[in-house]
DNA sequence: CGATTTTGACCCGCGC
DNA sequence: GCGCGGGTCAAAATCG
């Protein structure tokens, strides 16, 4: 895994990824915003409309089916520092199999660079990227089956605009989410008796 | 006191 | 082969 980012590397000026909104409805409902359900009235500064307009996909590749499912591989770190020799990092035998995992990423026009997305995350790393004045902080899902990454990076141009990068998928429910939806769930339940 | 962030070092692929 | 750029680790510090 080398080359995942290098598009948004050397773009100083433009939106660092191909912007296709595909997703985007031009009349996207107002009213999806399941996370703010959670925290409606103390969340105000996320602004979802301009998340969900600005969806960007990158990685547009076909998404490969079937390898979707992540083989769990985690390429086990194993950090060198501590002098273990092995770490195979599944170059030799693995090659060819690359299966970019999917990614996307989002743009934000947020003041603050930590959007709640209904999941927790644990830093593990924070670098300073070239044409960036400001750092790139990298996130990990603190759930330990989930091998979930995002970074969030800040663009130098705009400082109001923060790009957010998710790879992979959460193979887990959210608990911000079935905690504000369980509620619609039992409701529904309930009246599918009928 | 456990979980998370901070921060420097390490690793690795790529270009020269 | 070496240096650069970017991603990750892990020990220390900090937080709740």
């Amino acid at each position: 895994m080398e080359q995942h980012l290098e598009e948004q590397a050397q773009l100083p000026q433009n939106i660092p990824y191909n912007f296709s909104p595909l997703l985007a409805p031009p009349s996207s409902s107002s009213s999806f915003n399941p996370l703010n359900l959670a925290t409606n009235q103390s969340a105000p500064p996320i602004d979802w409309a301009s998340l969900l307009l600005s969806e960007a996909a990158i990685g547009t590749h076909q998404p490969v089916q079937g390898s979707l499912l992540n083989e769990e591989a985690e390429e086990n770190g194993a950090s060198g520092s501590s002098g273990s020799s092995s770490k195979e990092k599944g170059k030799g035998t693995g090659r060819g199999k690359k299966a970019t995992r999917p990614r996307f990423a989002f743009q934000t026009r947020s003041a603050n660079d930590i959007l709640d997305d209904g999941y927790r995350w644990r830093k593990y790393g924070q670098k300073a990227v070239k044409n960036s004045a400001y750092p790139r902080s990298y996130y990990r899902c603190t759930h330990h089956t989930c091998n979930v990454k995002k970074q969030v990076q800040r663009l130098s141009k705009d400082t109001s605009i923060v790009v957010t990068t998710y790879e992979g998928v959460h193979n887990h429910p959210c608990e911000k989410l079935m905690e504000a939806l369980s509620p619609l769930i039992k409701q529904i339940q309930f009246l599918s008796q009928f």
